[in-house]
DNA sequence: ATGAAAGCGCTAACAA
DNA sequence: TTGTTAGCGCTTTCAT
């Protein structure tokens, strides 16, 4: 294969000079046909279809490294975020993939692990593949990242983490936490005991963005229900289910059974939260009412009712791509609002009945 | 930015032939030190040192194009499966892209939404982004997917459901299946209802490989408890919540109860299973004992117990690069174990705990 | 309506 | 120890 001096095709992937020497054309020719321009070039339809037909039968494809260099882009579209295996972000990437699609792009999904230096080494290594565009959803530093696109000359756009440079589309955490804490603040019984008839927010790390405007909306509608905030209601125990697991059981210890009220602030926390409670009797929650920010159709249906925020993943990404689509560039921020879900209910998302 | 004759470093991304003009050097020099060959070109250190600083200044990057155009691949390696949001799949997704990143290489992930079509469309495209191997995880149909890589030369494995071109890398389904049928057999106590006293294989497509190795492991089970299978104890009625939440109400209904035994054979189905379940009485579940073939943290606290079978992701994507590093490449069938896990049990997923 | 030729950024002979 | 050069497969003027 290769150069009109080669011989005929019988190994390896035919190029463009290969079906030019097979249908009496040129390369060019047979370029603008395969790409779609030849009514521009104004090729003749008979041409076009012989040597589309060529094409087909030889299994051509186009080499899209070479089309990329020549026309500097990539046709790749690039979205970072910490992990695949999570709920949350398995569903952005779901979407993201879609629409890119859609778009006639090709999505790249990268996970850091939240890893700042895998992060930075990511998005080299995604600039290098000449991405045309790049999702930065959940990053460590996304004003590092945003730079690092902006030298490249990559246009960007930040999901669920504002950065400052390009657009954000983010989850509206404030109203979230902020629902979630009301309802659970309705439905909290007072035993008379003070230490216990606090509402606990738990989980997350407080020098994360969602997680601060999360305890930002808690701490407005606490303040309604107490004068003020004691620093031992805010547990930011992290993310590990089993870090979780050891935190609910000191506070459980401290306070001499549940609090009566509990706001969970991520489905990984809750699986140690959870692997604490199932050891308990049932009568253990009679007195306690139990949210969770994120949700997971099985944790509807849990021994206890749970209270469960869902964030709109699938609104994110839409959002974002209008902006892609409007060629916003300027750092606007755009709030999307989370949904509050009562327990046992399911929540249908279209694609989740892909199983 | 450019070629030698344009303007010094301004705008864009730097290339060799900038940094060689600003470092007094040629560009294959500069190429090699930063491509990391420059030991053996025998360059001297100083030089590579210098230039590696200008490229450092500079932020230059290597345009993966190029390399990849000159040397007939992009470094890139690519996996296809049905979707990214779905426990199984995005666990399969982070161990690919860990192993991936080990190696050097850039991963790409895509998901087909169990569309054939599609999955023919985005093998061909990502075969146009020269990938240098292809995972083939849980395609709808393996061979055809093979014959393309095969004709564009790109090597490649199947991953939990075989193929025939290339190794294959699959779930021991038989032996989990037998094993979870095993368990739950033992823990069922007939109720004297024959209809009811049976051990009944819930959801999923019977039609794909994975669910036919699985149906047979349960059906050896069986024929040790009774002399024949009926038919009306395979229900696959596929991946999909609502349509499973129909299907259990509808033999809920034809049973006047609960059976004795339920093996559901996927989270989504089982998904579905629970909206019935939830709208029962809790002693409903006095007589029964269920299972699901897949694994959920979550799913492992419910109101009742539930036995789980836990495929092991990690274990199929680690054997499956241990035959990519050893070059195999011819159709070998390699099974790896699943695991039966107990009601109320988290699974330690190292990944899991960065939440 | 089509062909010839230059060049995208990089690598690898081959020279020196 | 380093430079020169051809060419990877494609697109895109510029000719014809």
């Amino acid at each position: 294969m290769g150069r009109g001096r080669k011989s005929p095709v019988a190994t390896g992937k035919p190029t463009i000079y290969d079906i030019a020497r097979l249908g009496g054309a040129s390369p060019s020719t047979v370029s603008s046909v395969l790409n779609g321009t030849w009514k521009a070039r104004r090729i003749s339809e008979e041409t076009a279809r012989r040597i589309e037909a060529l094409a087909g039968e030889h299994g051509y494809s186009p080499n899209m490294q070479a089309r990329g260099l020549r026309r500097a882009q990539s046709g790749l579209i690039g979205m970072i975020l910490p992990l695949h295996d999570n709920r949350f972000f398995a569903s952005l990437s779901q979407s993201f993939e879609v629409n890119a699609r859609e778009r006639g792009w090709c999505p790249v999904i990268a996970s850091t692990l939240r890893n700042p230096e895998e992060e930075i080494r990511i998005v080299k290594t995604l600039i290098s593949y000449a991405i045309d565009y790049l999702f930065i959803a959940g990053a460590t530093d996304p004003a590092a990242l945003g730079k690092l696109c902006a030298a490249a000359g990559v246009p960007h756009i930040f999901i669920d983490l504002p950065g400052d440079d390009a657009p954000s589309v983010v989850s509206n955490n404030f109203g979230g936490a902020e629902a979630l804490s009301r309802k659970l603040r309705e439905l909290m019984a007072p035993q008379g005991d003070d230490a216990r008839d606090k509402l606990y927010f738990f989980g997350g790390d407080a020098t994360d963005y969602a997680t601060k405007k999360r305890i930002e909306g808690f701490r407005s509608v606490e303040l309604t229900y107490r004068d003020r905030i004691d620093n031992d209601q805010i547990i930011s125990c992290g993310y590990s289910p089993a870090r979780a697991a050891r935190e609910i059981e000191a506070l459980c210890d401290r306070l001499g059974g549940l609090p009566s009220g509990l706001l969970v602030n991520s489905l990984t926390a809750f699986e140690g939260v959870m692997s604490h409670f199932v050891r308990l009797p049932p009568d253990a929650f009679d007195h306690s009412v139990v949210g969770c920010y994120d949700y997971d159709p099985f944790a509807a249906y849990l021994r206890i009712p749970v209270h469960m925020v869902r964030q709109n993943s699938h609104g994110l990404i839409s959002r974002a791509y209008d902006l892609v689509d409007g060629g916003e560039t300027r750092p606007i921020i755009v709030e999307v609002d989370a949904e509050l879900i009562p327990p046992q209910t399911i929540y249908k998302n279209p694609l989740s009945e892909l199983g």
